[in-house]
DNA sequence: AAAACACCCAACCGCTACGAA
DNA sequence: TTTCGTAGCGGTTGGGTGTTT
């Protein structure tokens, strides 16, 4: 890995990230917000470049973040989207709250287009590869074709979930219609140009496309009432998210790579974090929605002057430390059957999880873990938890604070992990 | 046991877009 | 209009880890 230029001039760090400089930018930034990310090192107190923190902060810190293997689910929306939208991670990643354009990404290219390839599927067409290979791929046919792949597309993978987990799998209708999406094609008209930074993979989805899907987004994205685009005449024409919304519950103004961007003052972040924004991004309360797999990081929800307390789930800890690394495993398969991911679910996100049970039980939790000598171990999976303990204060006020989106958490994790009161 | 290989993923690079001066 | 600084994006890389030989 390089580094930045003003690294070198700077002689800054490069590399993975200690946990107290994860520390510091965590504390900065839940603090004062980011502001200017340039500035955010120097005031944090860190020798990185301004570039590495916001990465460190949008693909590991922020508290939104959901971590743990993807679902079937998820998986089957990331194809579904990168059939339409192509290479565009942060608008796929914007459909997939708590998930990151790197995150996807990586999963796109080191599971899922092995997966296409293996079922014969061009994960760059999203279309046979024997008709790829034959090189028919330039009309209005290799584009109603396409969509109609993608259906092929999830219908293999469902079989073989089903098969490997034999009626776990919530059967979802196919999302795309294999009329709506060329109909809008058709119909639109615009010589809109695409992003100059599109990729050949984008190349390969019209202009026409890129308007229709920036009508949608914007329309989706955007509240309802807006005037630019009735909401109803998307549906007909473009069920796939609008479908995937109400079935997954996604929230449509609850954009998480929005959370903390541009914070003009400090602690504006905080109003982000408020019960009523927090129950939004939360995931759908059923438990098939999100299989056993997935550790969910919990909002953070800070009073107005300070952070009292927090919850996080930092299951990706290999790097902090050697000794840590050699009993976590990174691979994105079974992590939750691990001895240590039970543990952190335990001793972290059931902690939380206990909160969402019980306010009470979950303060004495809280409590009797503060008065435990905090392990170095712990603060590899609760970063937040350095916070409170080096600010000697109570993480009292947490629990109360997380109460509203509670409920969501035991939903989702209640079935998940047994819930045992370490 | 150890070397070789494969895979995963966090982090970096280089680029463009955009707003302010 | 131009220049500069910053934010954000997608592609790529390299180190760590797991698996195979």
């Amino acid at each position: 890995m390089g580094r930045h230029s003003c690294c070198y001039k700077q002689k800054l760090r490069k590399g993975l990230w200690s946990p107290e400089e994860d520390e510091k930018l965590l504390r900065h930034i839940t603090k004062y917000g980011h502001g200017c990310w340039s500035s955010v090192p120097k005031q944090a107190g860190l020798h990185r470049c301004g570039k590495s923190c916001r990465l460190r902060w949008i693909n590991y810190l922020r508290p939104d973040l959901k971590r743990g293997t993807f679902s079937q689910e998820e998986e089957n929306l990331i194809i579904e989207l990168h059939a339409v939208l192509g290479n565009r991670w942060s608008q796929i990643a914007v459909q997939l709250p708590g998930r990151t354009d790197n995150e996807i990404k990586n999963l796109w290219n080191s599971c899922l287009k092995k997966k296409l390839r293996q079922r014969g599927i061009d994960p760059v067409t999203h279309k046979p590869l024997t008709e790829v290979e034959n090189g028919e791929d330039k009309d209005a046919v290799g584009r109603n074709q396409k969509v109609t792949s993608v259906s092929n597309e999830l219908d293999l993978l469902k079989a073989e979930n089903s098969i490997k987990e034999t009626g776990s799998y919530e059967q979802r209708p196919s999302l795309i219609s294999s009329q709506a999406y060329p109909l809008e094609m058709e119909g639109s008209s615009s010589s809109r140009t695409i992003n100059s930074r599109s990729n050949s993979n984008l190349m390969n989805h019209s202009s026409n496309k890129d308007l229709f899907l920036d009508r949608f987004f914007t329309s989706h994205n955007e509240s309802s009432t807006t005037n630019c685009q009735q909401p109803s005449d998307l549906v007909g024409h473009f069920p796939l998210l609008l479908n995937y919304a109400s079935t997954a519950s996604l929230s449509t103004n609850s954009n998480p790579s929005h959370w903390f961007s541009q914070m003009e003052k400090p602690f504006d972040m905080n109003s982000e974090f408020t019960s009523n924004t927090k129950s939004e991004i939360l995931p759908p309360t059923t438990s098939s929605f999100f299989p056993s797999s997935i550790c969910y990081k919990p909002s953070i929800t800070f009073p107005s002057d300070d952070i009292t307390a927090a919850s996080f789930t930092m299951d990706e800890s290999r790097y902090w430390e050697a000794s840590a690394s050699n009993n976590n495993s990174s691979s994105s398969n079974g992590s939750n059957s691990s001895p240590i991911m039970e543990n952190r679910m335990l001793s972290w996100g059931l902690t939380d999880c206990s909160a969402c049970a019980s306010d009470k039980e979950a303060q004495i939790n809280l409590m009797e873990s503060q008065q435990e000598e905090v392990k170095w171990a712990e603060y590899l999976h609760n970063p937040l938890l350095m916070l409170v303990s080096t600010q000697n204060q109570s993480p009292q006020p947490f629990c109360n604070e997380i109460k509203s989106d509670t409920h969501l958490l035991t939903d989702a994790l209640g079935a998940i992990v047994p819930h045992n009161k370490q």
